[in-house]
Formats: C-alpha cells, structure tokens, sequence
DNA sequence: CCACTTAAGCAACGCTGTTGCCAAAGTGCA
DNA sequence: TGCACTTTGGCAACAGCGTTGCTTAAGTGG
C-alpha cells in the first residue's frame, strides 16, 4: 500500500532468504548500529569489526544508506597511526514514526525521529468504552496534528498500543476489560483505512517493554518491564527482543499465584499476585504493594535469568521510591539465599520515559523493523 | 579444531551475513524440513512453496546436499495433472551423533542418526561426586564402545548434559549441587580433550526440552518441560527454540514462590514450588505433589503464553497418572476463570522417550544446528 | 492423439559480499 | 625536513548466491 521504498523487512515471512534479504540484513544491523553509537556515530572500520563484514562491504553499504539520506559523515576520528576514520552516524530526522498509546481514559500521540526521540507530543481525553467511531476520529485527529508540523520527513506509519489482551499478529482485540463491546474488533485495519498509514498493534506493556529495549545492545540483555497502573502486567525481552508468545499473550504477571491459599482475586483463582499488590495500593500500604510485586519479580527473574527489572506505570510513578525499595530488597534477598551465577542481585530501576513510556514504544513499534530489532520470536504459525 | 565440512552454523557469531552464510542457512532449512517431513519426504515444490525460494533454488540447494550424501531422492508422488513430483528425503544414516546424560548415579549414553533416533543405547553406573577422572573414564569408555559399532558413518560431535547450574556458552560448571569441587571445572573442554570430538554442553533440562523441540514445526510452537526428579527444574522452548538466558540460567523454577508464607525451603526462602513438592512426594502425597507442579505450571502458561506442558523426570515417570491429572485439573482450572485466548486449556502430556528423554536430548545439542534450530536465543554477549 | 499441466534442469543474468590494488592522509623516528 | 610505516577508503575484477527465461521430460484428460 504506502510508499515504503525501504524494503528492509529482511527476513520477515518465509524463511528462505535470497539476496535481497540478505542486503536487508545487513543494512538494517548497519543502521541498528549507528542508531545505537548515536551523536558521535561509528567509523567504517568499526562498523566492520562489529559485523563481522569486510570494510568494502561496509563502505558499499553505508554508501547506500547515505544516498537514501538514512547516514551521513559527522567529522573525523583521531588517528590511531594512519589516515584518520571518517565517523558515520545516523540522520535521525530521514525518517518518523507516530506512537499512540490509547489508554482507557487518555490518548497519548507522539511524533518521534529514527532515533526513536519524541520530538512532538499530543495528549487527548480518551473514553475507551465510548466506542470505535469516537476513539478513531479522535486518533485521527490527533496523528493529523502532528502530521501537519512534519517538516517534510515521511512518516513511515503508527503504532498503536492499549490494554490487551489482543493479537499482535492480526490487529484484532479481544475482551477488554470493562468493554466488551471491543471484543473482536479490528483495531489495526480501522486505524490504517483512517489514517492512511501503516498501523502495527500492540499491548502497552510489549510496546513499553520494546521502547526500553532500545538501550540493549543488539540481540543481547534481557529484562522484565513491570507495569502497575488500573491492573498488573508485564512485557518480557529476551535475547535482545521482545517476546510476545503465539497469542500475544506472554506477560500476564498480574495472575500469577504467589500465595495459593490467599485471598480470592477477581479472576476466580486465589493469591494472584495482581490482586495482593492492589490490595495493599487501596489502603495505601505502597511497602506492602512493592513486597507483593517484588516477589513476582524474583519469580520472573529466576524463572527466565533475566538481567534486570524496569518498573512503570502510573501507580508506580505517582511514587516510585517505596516500589524501586521494596523489589530491590527482594531481588537482593533472593540473590543472598541462592546466588545464581555471579552472586550479584539483579538492578532494579524505574523505566525510561516516565508516563510516555507507552507512546514512546509505540513509536518504536514501527521504527524495529529498520533496525532489524526483532520484535518478537514465536509469531506462532498455522498448520 | 576436528573436521566438520559442513559449515551449516550459518549465522553464528558475527551478525552480519554473507554468502556463504546465506547458503548455509538455506541449506540447513531444507534440510530440517527434510527431516520434519520424515520417511515420505518433500517434493521440491513443497520445499519452494514452505521457504518462499524459487524451484529453481531448490533444485540446486537439494542437489548438494544429495552430492553430500545428505539427501536423497524417495519415489515418486502421485500426478497431480501433469509430471509427478519426485519425493526427497533426509538419509538418516549419513551422519551420526553421540548423546551424553551425565546423572548423578548413572550415565545414559545414545548414539542416534541425523533424524535423531537412538540406533544405540548404554548405561552405566557414575559417581558424579567421585571427580573428574572418574566421569571422563567412565565417559570415553562408553563413546569408545558406542563409536565401535558405528557403519562408519561420521559421528558429528558429543551432546552432554549434567544438572545445573553450568555455563553452556563455556562449557564450565558451576556449583553442582552436593558436589562442591566440580565448581568451575571446564568439562566441556575436558570431554572434547579426551574424546577427541566437538562436545556441546548445556543443562539436563535444557537438553531434553531441545529434544522435544523437535516435534514443533520450524520456528514456532512454545512449551515447558517440568523435570520432577531429585530437584525440579524445568526447560523453556519459546518460539520454536530452546531459551537458556544470558548466564543459561533460565528454566530455574523448582524455586518459585507459589506460598510466601509457606514452609522453609532449603534454599533459605519460604514457599519455593519446589520443596512443596517434594515434601509431598516425601509423604507419598502424589496428588499433593501434582496440585503444587500445577500452580506452577499454571503460572507459567499465564507468564510466557505457552502452548503445551510436557512432564518428565524419574518421580514422574514412576508413576505418572497422578501427575498428568493434577497439572491438566490445574491448567483447566485456568482456562475456565480466565480463558485467555480460545480458552481451551493448554495440554499436557507425558514427554516422550522417558528415560531416555535427556540423552536422546544431548545428542540433539549436536544436530540441532546442523537444521538451523536456533537453540537458544540470548547467548547474551559481553560489551 | 493432441492439448495442457506440472516437474526439473541448463544457461544467462543481476546482485551480493570479497579480494586485490592503489591513492589519500595521517603518525613517528632519524 | 624527510622518509618509512600505518590506517583509511574507493575502484575494479571476481566468485557465488538465488532468479529468470527457456527447454525437455513425463504425466493427465478430452
């Protein structure tokens, strides 16, 4: 449909790979890499040394990125005993992506450069359960707005993340809570006719999560981003990308039993963890909370071996330092009682990007695929 | 360092890719189709229409790997309105394997084709505490007896699994339960030295989980494989491949909290799944045991959105009945107060090869990139 | 018997990263 | 100041990948 002409969906569909594929491959890991380097970028030579390609290679393929406008020279490197290297870095303003993060009460549009940097924001009154004709004239409006300030850049599409569950793959939701009416809707394609663009669906938390993934280095780290907000969820990178599950359905934390004979939660099973911790938030014992959550944290972090734990969401943020406490702590006494590997506890720390988190990994929904960031092993296949 | 012509490991180490590793991975992922498909074998148009290459393509890659002896041609299909299709097959025999399971009584030695089928088996009782020289006598003695009878086809490398936890991507363990001294003994290396083949080592539960792996379709499919032994520990296989996590740490989830403020497990911590468990057993409390597995296996499904639960382990195998009901009553459970998705409860079933699941496994961690099964995504890199 | 369909190989081709070579542009020692 | 050395990076020729175009083989069906 759109005119995407960066055909670099290397690998994407069938697994037989040909020449173009491999071209795709390797100039998406070239762009991966000087997004990463950011303002100071990366030289030749040690993009090179990175891949693994010649440095003829290299220079080829970073000559056709400049030529699309995606790189350009920035300086030059000292010399290290010869002809100084020319740096290369990326030109974040080539390109923009649009995230929406459709909360229930609130829409949250930003405009963001290929640096996945937000560089307009919008934020709207939203009634999730008002129906599809009023949340998609509003997104409409909305993605019109920050259109219109564009400076020319193309706008390669919109990604879209709101409370799940939902199925990444077809666009479609399933029962939102609280609104039945969404069930089965297709979100995505409704989107797309509306606005015109290329629209990728999400769960907030996967599409937090995969904003944060921006900081790892490439096909490597992983952590679990937890997210308090009405309800409990998570988002899991693992390896480097996100993992989403066959259904879209991976990080559903909040239904984890972690005291089999607690109280019953409204789901119908007893001591889910997402019941204790907003238990304990209702009469405002956050200590209490961060315990309940930081023992669905030790559970994740030795079920996976995962390297570090990313809270947000609003409950969180309105007061963060009891919950960063309160993990930590756990995470900690976890780490003294079996001391897997190193013996260090795994770092917990408050997500990057505060109450845009979600927008911000929208964006970023539609910005991976250039960077062959792969969002998401095990999209689950028919047959 | 010994000669394995076929360079299949497409992809490994450095992330950009060339021809050479274009063709390998081709190659590989005939191959594995070849082998998925069985006796019956793929016809060349099945074989462009699954990877999306060209007849043409085909015909070239499946004529090397029949000039390596790898494939071969199986009869004819029935016409379907014009010249039938000639069947191709993997040649079983062509290459062969070595599984080790290295227990803490006992060794289980297979050797298996490429197809991974045991063509023949050993046991021998090992004293994993009794050190070194003792396991590598005790192994090269069994590998030597096994390599005996092989049809002089090539034995591509040794699989060995061992309980954890260990460092697959170096080959070291680390503290082996009960046996303290092993702490940072390179067996890897060790094995390779005086077998004088190519070892892969990784964890008991991993291996078997790779095993298993090998019923799912390419690329797709999730599941957990609960092992119920003298610990409990599990192996993930997400997206089609096996995930260890950065440090192979992952699948450590005998030490859940499913019960905070449950009995003291020996791990310094209360309400671990896996004291529970045991403590169940320990009073021939079956039942009990399988409603403990099941909240765990239960929290699992809900985490990681996985499609299937496989059980194993020597506790379960000697009486799996009460188990296999209490984890499906349990996963059923689930489905019926949250129903995510279809809301169908997620199977399970016994793993198959029962005894034999983890050396049958080991010798997988040998073939395993010989299809381009990607087994294990986060190998987790410095920098 | 002949038109049609499907399978499979040969030959030419476009395009990938690679190799070999050389000019440019620095450093560092005499 | 000058010369040897190192490093960068482009040009040109090349090997090898899957692709395209065409031909032959081997069936079905009217």
């Amino acid at each position: 449909m759109s005119s995407n002409d960066l055909s670099f969906a290397a690998f994407t569909g069938s697994p037989g790979a040909n020449l173009p594929a491999l071209r795709g491959h390797n100039a998406a890991l070239v762009l991966g890499l000087l997004r990463a380097a950011g303002a100071e970028g990366l030289s030749r030579p040690e993009l090179a040394a990175r891949t693994g390609l010649t440095p003829q290679a290299v220079s080829k393929i970073t000559a056709r990125l400049r030529a699309e406008g995606l790189a350009a020279e920035a300086g030059r490197r000292a010399s290290t005993g010869g002809k100084p290297a020319t740096a290369l870095r990326l030109v974040p303003g080539a390109r923009h992506a649009i995230g929406l993060h459709l909360d229930r009460d609130e829409l949250t549009a930003v405009r963001t450069d290929l640096a996945g940097e937000a560089v307009a924001v919008r934020r709207a009154p939203l009634a999730f359960e008002a129906g599809a004709e009023h949340l998609l004239a509003t997104a409409a409006r909305e993605v019109t707005a920050l259109r219109a300030d564009a400076d020319g850049a193309p706008v390669l599409g919109v990604g879209a993340a709101c409370p799940g569950p939902l199925d990444h793959t077809t666009g479609v939701l399933h029962r939102v809570t609280g609104a039945p009416r969404w069930d089965g809707f297709p979100l995505r394609d409704a989107l797309a006719e509306r606005l015109g663009l290329p629209v990728v669906l999400d769960k907030d938390t996967n599409a937090a999560a995969l904003g944060l993934a921006r900081d790892l280095p490439r096909g490597a780290g992983s952590f679990g981003y937890l997210h308090l907000g009405t309800g409990l969820g998570a988002g899991l990178v693992l390896g480097g990308s996100l993992y989403r599950g066959p259904r879209t359905g991976a990080g559903e934390f909040g239904h984890q039993t972690v005291q089999w004979d607690g109280p019953r939660c409204g789901c119908g099973r007893r001591g889910c963890i997402e019941a204790l911790c907003l238990a304990a938030v209702a009469r405002d014992d956050l200590p209490g909370a961060a315990r309940a959550l930081g023992v669905g944290a030790a559970n994740l972090v030795e079920l996976l071996d995962i390297d570090r734990v990313l809270l947000g969401g609003r409950t969180v943020l309105a007061d963060p330092a009891p919950f960063l406490d309160g993990v930590t702590e756990a995470l900690a006494d976890r780490a003294r009682t079996r001391g897997t590997g190193t013996g260090a506890p795994v770092p917990v720390a408050l997500a990057r990007g505060g109450p845009r988190a979600v927008a911000d990994g929208a964006a970023e929904l539609v910005l991976a695929p250039l960077f062959g960031t792969r969002g998401g092993a095990g999209a689950g296949g028919a047959a």
